[in-house]
DNA sequence: GTCTATACCCTGATAGAC
DNA sequence: GTCTATCAGGGTATAGAC
């Protein structure tokens, strides 16, 4: 039989965050509470405590974790030479990366105004370093001559959101595939920056 | 001498709303207690319950008001004929009106989770019936053989997202104008949705 | 490492005086 | 129309037993 109390905190670690990720991705960080995560991993609210000094630190760790994991990823990827190309891999990695962690983004992107300033700002940069990449994307085709962009800063703002936007909408199992969402999604970024027909 | 107590149903009505608002988007929903409004409007707690049943429907009124007006706002446009107008007069539209309530605009789209199921039906619908009055322009310039779209339902959903993350970044008396960004943003959508050159 | 118990505060909402 | 006072419940976080 199983001890009803003992060692686990190498599973109820990874545990808990699921759960919060969960939970603050569904009702909203400030309409969850501990006793909820606690709940839902099968503990009592004040072994949450053993995991993380407070609740903001449990939000703040997901978002820093979902943010450096995003960019490692995304510098494994071996870079297309070509611009036109380059830009198709940023949009299909975007993608399908936050296709797989809708709850992740979503926290990401929405319980920023939840941190302290320290905290936010570092969170933030860690956002603007990742949008940066895009960014150098669209300047290294504009300087080529591939692209034709009145602002590249403004550029990768709108794609960026307009490509985020797609963890709204697609459902797996759905009238579209991931692979064709990939592809609309790049077809219309590559159009959006190209040269006026 | 202004009286301490009195009528003011009239006022104090729009300025709890008006509260409210800032308040939800600064702060989100469930963080923002009945208290901290009335401080704000600078009456007692229970002095809100004359104005609205409880909280979430101080919520979804405001988010019902501003989906309302937005549709109809856009219906007093008359609108342009060839589809590239039509989609660029939307797009116009759509950062400036979207641009000048960015706290309504933010809670429209990120507190719908906090609705109950019947509310969140109804301001879902709200939200629908706008987002098709784009599709049907891009459905239009399909037909026309203006546009070049493999699917309109997802380049609406794509366009959207991109137009309205514009309230994300943009701040007035910043690098680029008003009227900068919507020309900017309607010069990336008309192109994302054109013919390949 | 987890539990029970609890301190202390804030929550949404209501009742009744003025 | 607003206030004061209040209720019952739930919030985060901690203390100390096991």
């Amino acid at each position: 039989m199983a001890r009803k109390t003992g060692s686990h905190s190498d599973i109820t670690g990874p545990k808990i965050r699921a759960a919060a990720e969960r939970l603050f991705a569904r009702h909203g960080y400030a309409a969850v509470s501990m006793r909820q995560i606690a709940a839902e991993v099968g503990v009592q609210a004040g072994a949450l405590y053993l995991y993380t000094p407070d609740k903001q630190s449990l939000l703040a760790g997901l978002m820093r974790d979902h943010l450096e994991a995003l960019i490692a990823s995304w510098k494994t990827q071996t870079p297309a030479s070509h611009p036109h190309d380059r830009l198709r891999q940023f949009v299909r990695f975007h993608i399908g990366y936050h296709i797989d962690r809708p709850d992740a983004v979503f926290i990401a992107y929405m319980e920023l105004r939840n941190l302290e300033p320290d905290r936010f700002a570092e969170i933030e940069a860690l956002r603007r370093s990742y949008e940066a990449e895009l960014e150098a994307i669209l300047r290294d085709g504009q300087a080529a001559g591939v692209f034709e962009l009145a602002d590249p800063r403004l550029a990768s703002m709108a794609l960026i959101a307009m490509l985020t936007g797609v963890t709204n909408w697609y459902r797996e199992g759905g009238r579209l595939s991931r692979a064709e969402v990939e592809e609309l999604y790049a077809d219309m970024a590559l159009k959006s920056v190209g040269r006026v027909a």
